[in-house]
RNA sequence: GCCACCAUAGCUCAGUCUGGUGGAGCAAUCGGCUGUUAACCGAUCGGUCGCAAGUUCAAAUCUUGCUGGUGGCGCCA
C-alpha cells in the first residue's frame, strides 16, 4: 500500500480513497453510539463522524476522550453528505488524540478583555485565521504591484535618531551611550534612496507612543511607504490609486472563501477601480457645511466629520490641497499661495476613514530649512535631511499605506485591534 | 493628556439604586440520548464578590483611596 500522506480539508472531496487529516479539536458533539467531531487546520474545518460499530474500541474510546483543541490525526472515507458543513464529511475508520493537554480556556462566551489576556491562544481562532490570510493577501498584492511597476524593495532602519512625526510620539530607547528612538515612519530615509534608486518602497514596522484609545490605532503597525522621483503631486496619486485597487482586486480574487467566512459584504469592493475621486480641502469643507456642518476653511477635520464625508461620498476618494498649517515641513506648498500644500489623503468608504497621506516632498533647499525653523525643530537635527537638496535635488513624492487600516477595512472588522495578532496598545505589551 | 464606564464561579453575566444566609447560563465531572450543526435532557462540582481603609449591630451592596482593564476624544496610518 502505497504511503499517504495528510490532506487540508478544504481539499477534501467524496471518494472511494480512504484519506489521513491531521489538525485540532474545533467542535464536538457526542451521542450514545456516534460522534460528530469537526477538524480544524490552517485551510478550514470539516465534519468527521465515527460510528462505535465502524471503528476499534481503542479509536472510539480516544473519540470519547477528545476535547476541544486537542491535536488528532483520523482517517476514513470522504462522503457527500448535505446534512455536514461543507456537504462532505469524513466517514471515520481510525481516530487517534497525539495531544490532548488541558482543557482550552477559551469558550463559547468571550470579553474583549479575556481574548486579548489570551490573545496567543485566540489566534488560532477561525474568524483571526481568515483576518491572518486577507492580510497575507494585502502584503503580497503590494509588493506584486510594485515589482511589476519597477519599484525595488529597500530595508531602511527601524531605529533611528531623529524624529519624523514629532517629539511627542516618538518612543525612545537607551541605545548604547545615546538615546534612539523606534521609526514612526522610513519616509525620510526612502527620501535619500531615489536619489539611487529612483522607485522605492519598503514595508516596515512603524511605532507612535501617541496614548490614544481608539478602534482606528495601534501603537505599533505595518506600513507600505513609497518614495518616487520626477513623481509629482498628480502622479503620486495615480501610483495610489492604482497600487490599492490592485490590492483589492487581488483579495477579492484570492479570498473570496475568507471574506465569506467573516461574513463581509464585498459588493463594495468589487466596485472600486482607479481612478479614485478628488476633492480639494475647501471641496470637502463646504460638502460637510451643506450636510448641516459648521466649518472654517482652515479648521481641522475630525474624526466625526471624516466619518461623515467618507459615508456621504460612499467610494474611495482623495481629499487633496489641505491647509498647510495641518502638514509637516517636508511638504511642498504651492507656489502661487503658500496657505496649501501638496498633501493628500486617501479615504476608505464606509466610515473607515484615512488609508494613505501623501504628497509632494520640498525639495527647494532654502524653504525647507526655513520651514523646519518656522515648526519650531532643530535644523541640526535634519542635517543629513536637509544634505539632500544640495546634491542634484529633484522634485518627488511619496505616501504611507497602514496595511492594518486598508485589512481592517477590506475585512469590515470592527477594530483595527483584529488585524493585528498580537496588538500593541495603550495597555498590551504582553503577550 | 481629557471624559466616561467596568472589576462577583474557569468563561459570560444577574444581584449593588433601596445594606440582612451569594444566583443563573456555559465549561468541567457523572448519567441519559433519535444525524448533531457553539446539539439536547437530568444531576454534581465550583466563590477571599479586584486590593486597602472607613461608616454600620450587619457591607458584594454605602464612602474614600489604590490597582488592573475597557470605550470615546484630541492625534493619526
Amino acid at each position: 500500500m502505497p504511503k499517504q500522506t495528510f490532506i487540508y480539508a478544504s481539499k477534501v472531496t467524496p471518494s472511494e480513497d480512504t484519506i489521513k487529516l491531521r489538525g485540532w479539536v474545533y467542535r464536538i458533539r457526542k451521542m450514545k453510539d456516534k460522534i460528530f467531531v469537526i477538524l480544524r487546520d490552517a485551510s478550514g474545518i470539516i465534519q468527521c463522524i465515527g460510528s462505535e460499530n465502524q471503528l476499534s474500541s481503542e479509536a472510539w474510546n480516544m473519540l470519547n476522550e477528545a476535547a476541544i483543541e486537542n491535536y488528532i490525526t483520523v482517517e476514513g472515507k470522504p462522503v457527500e453528505d448535505n446534512r455536514a458543513v461543507n456537504n462532505v464529511e469524513v466517514k471515520l475508520t481510525n481516530f487517534r488524540i497525539m495531544h490532548k493537554g488541558e482543557i482550552f480556556p477559551i469558550a463559547k462566551d468571550q470579553s474583549k478583555e479575556f481574548l486579548l489576556d489570551n490573545t496567543h491562544l485566540f489566534v488560532r481562532s477561525y474568524k483571526a485565521t481568515n483576518v491572518w490570510k486577507v492580510k497575507a493577501s494585502v502584503l503580497r498584492a503590494a509588493r506584486e504591484w510594485f515589482f511589476e511597476n519597477d519599484f525595488y524593495e529597500t530595508t531602511p532602519p527601524i531605529l533611528t535618531g531623529s524624529a519624523c512625526e514629532g517629539g511627542s510620539t516618538l518612543f525612545s530607547l537607551k541605545y548604547f551611550d545615546h538615546t534612539a528612538y523606534l521609526s514612526q515612519s522610513i519616509q525620510l530615509y526612502l527620501e535619500a534612496l531615489i536619489y539611487s534608486l529612483e522607485k522605492v518602497y519598503a514595508i516596515t514596522p512603524s511605532f507612535r507612543a501617541e496614548k490614544m484609545r481608539t478602534k482606528r490605532h495601534v501603537n505599533e503597525f505595518w506600513h507600505i511607504e513609497g518614495e518616487e522621483a520626477f513623481v509629482d503631486f498628480e502622479g503620486n496619486m495615480k501610483i495610489q490609486e492604482e497600487l490599492v485597487t490592485y490590492i483589492v482586486q487581488y483579495v477579492l480574487k484570492h479570498n473570496a472563501k475568507e471574506f465569506k467566512e467573516l461574513k463581509r459584504d464585498t459588493s463594495v469592493l468589487e466596485t472600486i477601480k482607479a481612478p479614485f475621486k478628488k476633492v480639494s480641502y475647501k471641496e470637502a469643507i463646504n460638502t460637510l457645511n451643506e450636510n448641516g456642518f459648521d466649518l472654517k476653511w482652515d479648521q481641522d477635520m475630525k474624526t466625526e466629520e471624516e466619518r461623515a464625508l467618507s459615508n456621504i461620498i460612499g467610494e474611495p476618494f482623495f481629499v487633496r490641497d489641505y491647509p498647510s498649517s495641518h502638514k509637516p515641513f517636508y511638504v511642498k506648498l504651492h507656489e502661487d499661495d503658500p496657505k496649501w500644500c501638496f498633501s493628500a489623503d486617501l479615504m476608505a468608504p464606509e466610515g473607515f476613514g484615512e488609508l494613505i497621506t501623501g504628497g509632494q516632498r520640498e525639495d527647494v533647499l532654502d524653504t525647507l530649512v526655513r520651514r523646519i525653523k518656522e515648526e519650531g525643530w532643530k535644523v541640526e537635527d535634519y542635517d543629513w535631511y536637509i544634505d539632500l537638496r544640495k546634491y542634484g535635488s529633484v522634485p518627488h513624492s511619496g505616501f504611507g499605506l497602514g496595511a492594518e487600516r486598508l485589512t481592517w477595512w477590506l475585512c469590515g472588522l470592527e477594530t483595527i485591534q483584529e488585524t493585528l495578532p498580537f496588538p500593541r496598545t495603550r495597555n498590551r505589551v504582553y503577550p
